[in-house]
DNA sequence: GCCAACGTTGGC
DNA sequence: GCCAACGTTGGC
């Protein structure tokens, strides 16, 4: 009898405990999530970054939010995964910046995630700060040439951060 | 504004 | 499938 193996569609590949999301503060900010209570992370536009969204990212998980093209770069916030993965709207709409006319309702090129704000820092944890932890090291957002706007975060560099937040706040 | 690093595209 | 050209990211 012919009995359909019982293996996942997709590899359950090790579950990060934590991801890393980075976005342009005058284009969203943290503060722009904190408004918002929770957004929908569309825009992303790199299949490494969807992947992540789409096949690993869970309800629940934590997410260091990180503040690129600011002065300083740096590490602003946390979030949660509230929801998702869902097909990204803005990839359909041709008046928005991320329009791919390639991606279709009916076979949705991009993916977002819904994320939630849980707290902003009272003090950024800076780029700066962030490669002159040695625990850090080995962190993909530290990586030479590291562009990936979705990243994995290991939760002992979770932890680590959320100890460089709170250092600041003592501080 | 510069430019290194990386991803994508397209000619062949 | 190779690879040059081009576009983007993002720190500095």
């Amino acid at each position: 009898m012919k009995s359909a193996p019982t293996k996942p569609a997709r590899p359950a590949a090790a579950t990060p405990a934590a991801w890393l999301l980075k976005t342009e503060p005058e284009v969203y900010s943290i503060d722009d999530l904190r408004r918002d209570r929770r957004t929908g992370w569309d825009g992303v536009r790199n299949f490494q970054a969807r992947n992540f969204m789409r096949d690993a990212m869970k309800v629940g998980d934590p997410v260091l939010l990180y503040h690129s093209n600011a002065e300083p770069p740096g590490v602003v916030g946390l979030g949660r995964v509230s929801g998702g993965p869902r097909p990204d709207p803005t990839a359909f709409d041709p008046r928005s910046d991320g329009h791919d006319p390639k991606s279709r309702r009916g076979a949705p090129t991009w993916m977002m995630v819904e994320v939630e704000f849980v707290e902003k820092f009272p003090a950024i944890v800076s780029l700066e700060v962030l490669r002159a932890e040695r625990r850090l090291a080995g962190m993909p957002l530290l990586a030479r040439g590291q562009r990936l706007s979705v990243q994995p975060v290991s939760r002992e560099h979770l932890e680590v951060v959320l100890g460089l937040a709170r250092a600041a706040r003592r501080a």
